[in-house]
DNA sequence: TTGTACGCGTTATCAC
DNA sequence: GTGATAACGCGTACAA
């Protein structure tokens, strides 16, 4: 079997291409027995639309591109999740991006999507805080981008971020109330928009209780497993800190994975709490302490502000810039 | 700044729009010193081809999808890990699509997707083995499909698959072996080819053993979590199992939970191993024994299996059907 | 209600 | 080396 295209209906049913076009779309008017008939012998010819013609011609193409730094990830994959739920229901699609952290790819991404590709993006970004100018050539009214989570601070788009400040400062200040004062606080990359806010939460914690800040306790993590291991291994035996706020969810798997292996134990020598979004960080040994991002939502509400977007409406001001709240989930790995 | 077209860099420029496009094309022969120029002023008015014309063009859009029955579940997103690299290697993109499990959205799926919208499609099957019907209407030159995990046996694709029946064996016989006489089996759907293959390999190292199979412990679960947790609960108190197969990670999860909740002991009241990828399995309490499927390799072999048949090569035959080898890590949570 | 003719932005095949 | 021109398949004024 052929393709088969509007054309090959048209001649079979001795019409014009005009008419079986029509009768592919709602309004239009045509007489019903016709439309009948071309919709009959559509289906039994297996016809499709295809996608690029009618793109090309609409210049729409519901597919809407997700922009990630990674997908090893709880977080971002629940993301997806939501993204993906969001989009399903207004007819949309999701297009995925990874950018293993590296701005030249984001950048090539951004541009590559502006061919009309996908009708919005929404991503989480990639660069540190500086060095995103590329954004600045981006025609927004052609393709809407919304931010989240890690976000350029300086851009002026619609952006949707936890309370991350805040819940890094309480997540800090319930490892002091529990009895920590050397308190580590581990990160991927600090100058990311969302490591330095997290920071400055934990270092305006530590200044409201009068504990000085080291340096060495802050400790840069790498993106891979392996290294990371031998920098929290170090680190823990170095420092000796008795409290770790992780910034990144694996972080403090690899903390407890090298406790294990050095005979630390969580929480009686350290205790440790950690930003994850993991639905089982309960059923950990011990239990882990989280700061729960709402993915999920996260998601969903990204997706919805550039589906609004899309629709032709304007975002309000308080759409511009949406945080929404993390939870404190405390468990036995920061008890006191 | 409008959208700008190959046209209008011709017309700046006064050349043909011929010459314009060729200077995009590697190959064409074409003035270095015009090329040059156009691709100078394209830069600068940052042109980028229209996607649409193109693949209207060509064809061809260097996509393909991936269409999973959920996301809410490590494998599948590990799929996703896997498959995204290998594509992005190769230039390609990858289209998510989710069927929540209901066999009625792959089919509008697949059918949407033979409008040329994507190169070639890797699956994980939702419906039952029955009622797939559909996929023979479809012309696999024009759409080649790759099935993994969760297959249609009859249909003549090339599939990826686990080695479920022997690991679900092994598996099996672990919990006899560490001493389970009343070894229960959840699974979320017994009728799909998974849930079968792997009931087969438990009954059978039942029957290795001459212990007798008894269809109470086969424990249907539903894909609802509130509703597993009574399932589960219920299964545990009425049918007193000593040990049980999870054929899905999240059953397990359940399982720990309502362990917790009504004082159930694991592992010495119940052992339990289940099929899961999670990497942090062995940070649960008590560590959990899994079969650990190598999902992002699942994920790349099915990827570059599609991506094979898509640059015109054939297929040998043992690349229709290949089989990835599972691990059976066993922790604490079946030790005898 | 239906058909004609053109445009969407590219690429490819010719001529020149 | 470059420029017309014809596809690619669809949607839609406009005319009939």
């Amino acid at each position: 079997m052929a393709k088969v295209d509007i054309i090959q209906i048209a001649k079979e049913l001795n019409i014009s291409k005009s008419t079986v076009s029509r009768a592919f779309r709602d309004s239009s008017d045509i007489n019903p027995k016709t439309k009948e008939r071309i919709l009959k012998l559509a289906k039994e010819l297996n016809y499709q639309p295809n996608y690029y013609a009618s793109n090309l011609k609409e210049q729409k193409s519901k597919t809407i591109a997700v922009v990630l730094p990674e997908l090893a990830n709880n977080y971002f994959t629940q993301i997806i999740q939501g993204a993906e739920r969001v989009a399903k229901e207004q007819g949309y699609h999701i297009l995925i991006f990874v950018t293993d952290d590296d701005i030249t790819k984001e950048r090539e991404f951004i541009r590559s999507l502006a061919s009309g590709r996908v009708d919005g993006v929404i991503m989480s970004a990639s660069g540190e805080s500086t060095d995103h100018s590329y954004l600045e050539s981006i025609n927004y009214e052609h393709l809407p981008i919304v931010l989240f989570d890690r976000i350029y601070d300086d851009i002026e788009l619609p952006k949707i971020v936890t309370d991350d400040y805040q819940s890094s400062f309480m997540a800090t200040e319930h490892l002091i109330q529990s009895g920590c004062q050397r308190i580590a606080y581990f990160v991927i990359n600090k100058d990311l928009s969302i490591g330095k806010t997290r920071l400055q939460g934990y270092e305006d914690a530590l200044k409201k209780y009068k504990i000085p800040l080291r340096k060495r306790l802050i400790v840069d993590c790498s993106n891979s497993y392996e290294e990371n291991n031998v920098i929290i291994e170090t680190a823990i035996e170095k420092q000796k800190p008795d409290g770790i706020l992780a910034s990144v969810e694996r972080l403090a798997f690899s903390t407890y994975y090298v406790c294990q292996r050095i005979g630390v134990k969580i929480p009686e020598d350290i205790k440790i709490i950690a930003f994850s979004s993991l639905e089982i960080a309960g059923l950990l040994q011990p239990g882990l302490s989280v700061v729960r991002q709402p993915a999920i939502q996260i998601g969903e509400k990204a997706a919805s502000t550039l589906l609004k977007q899309l629709s032709g409406e304007e975002l309000l001001d308080d759409e511009m810039f949406v945080t929404m709240q993390s939870d404190l989930v405390i468990r036995d790995s920061s008890k006191g």
